[in-house]
DNA sequence: CAATAAGCGGACCGGGCGGTCAACTTGCTA
DNA sequence: TAGCAAGTTGACCGCCCGGTCCGCTTATTG
């Protein structure tokens, strides 16, 4: 299947381009950058990112994909550090800056892209799951915190700050921390409403 | 100015199905939500939307304007609580309920919408900090923490929870809980940032 | 009840969008 | 270097959307 003929020299060197112009648009303007400034932008013709992409959101998932790799790569090389709490703190914060330079949060909104898309999206949850299970045992993170809760609160210093009209683009490091501080054993009061269960099995009949 | 003659009876009826119908249609489709779909579900024909608010985003800071009005009247009375630190969390309990049962947080993505809703939208802020600076004056919420805090991460536990596809209504308390626990003086790290400044004088030039 | 202005509705317009296609250009290979 | 498949392009299509407009309906009022 998909018996990949290598790309063409001038064909790839558009589809990097067109990636590129493409996470750029996609970060200045959400979901509503179309196609033909993206193509413009990548200095080639509409028709050129149909080819590479059948659909916007082809191209958009393609755009999630390495993100959410990069990320897992990060998060996977720090399931061996020695200081579970520092692992995962530092994950976190890798994370906010990788969505502080380009946000593409929206990519949540646009529901399930992708069987790709979903199947590295586990992965990525898998890894924050073992990262947090680790803090967790260490007694870096409260007894009661799971990796669910992690994943979902992840985003939440780059969406608190995108609300800032001219903010230090270091703010998010702020709320990282308070929230962070919430995450922690000390002063923990117990909490009103269980964890949601795992986020992996979610969205897409298939 | 504005000699405001009595609207008439039916007018003053379409225009109330329009406020519900726009708020639910906004609140289940987000910005897209058409002024055709929103007309269709209130009963009306499209052209009367646009007699009543002549522009989108003029029924949008309508919604808007009620929202916050009824959100600022609950942080007015709640000034005067005996508890400061309960009133704080009460304040954003409600707030959070307000935002659960109808979403309009991408409201903040509008931009500015009128400078009515600027108004009303500073004296919310104005009643926000008030009631954390009672709060930390009481020893509720730790020392570094501002107003403009308090308001970012307000709405915070709503947009985490939107991203669980089949959440419980009430598990946006479970974040509220762990965000107000970064918030209070127990365990608190120090801050690796400067708050923002107030967030009141902020976007459109008048 | 008659006169009138306020309100209503939906066909219509212009613009922007995602996606298609057929004519053209170009990198690869023998 | 010749031939061809792979790649490129922008005009074009259909659709949807915000907003306009004008002929019609109806609440109000004396």
């Amino acid at each position: 299947m998909t018996s990949t003929r290598p790309l063409r020299a001038d064909a790839s060197r558009n589809r990097q381009s067109l990636l590129a112009a493409a996470a750029d648009e996609f970060a200045e303007r959400g979901l509503n950058a179309s196609v033909a400034d993206i193509a413009r932008r990548a200095g080639v013709g509409k028709g050129t990112v149909f080819r590479h992409f059948p659909t916007k959101d082809d191209l958009l998932a393609a755009i999630v994909l390495d993100r959410i790799d990069a990320l897992n790569a990060v998060g996977e090389r720090l399931l061996d550090a020695a200081d579970p709490g520092a692992a995962l703190s530092e994950f976190l914060t890798v994370a906010a800056e990788q969505r502080q330079q380009r946000d593409l949060s929206f990519l949540q909104e646009a529901g399930e892209l992708n069987a790709e898309v979903t199947r590295v999206r586990a992965q990525l949850f898998q890894t924050v799951h073992r990262l947090v299970d680790r803090a967790r045992e260490h007694g870096a993170v409260r007894a009661d915190i799971t990796g669910a809760d992690v994943i979902l609160l992840m985003c939440a210093p780059n969406y608190v700050t995108s609300y800032v009209p001219d903010a230090s683009p270091d703010l998010w490091q702020r709320y990282l921390a308070i929230i962070f501080d919430g995450l922690r054993p000390e002063g923990a009061h117990p909490l009103p409403h269980p964890p949601p269960m795992s986020l992996d099995a979610t969205h897409t009949p298939d």
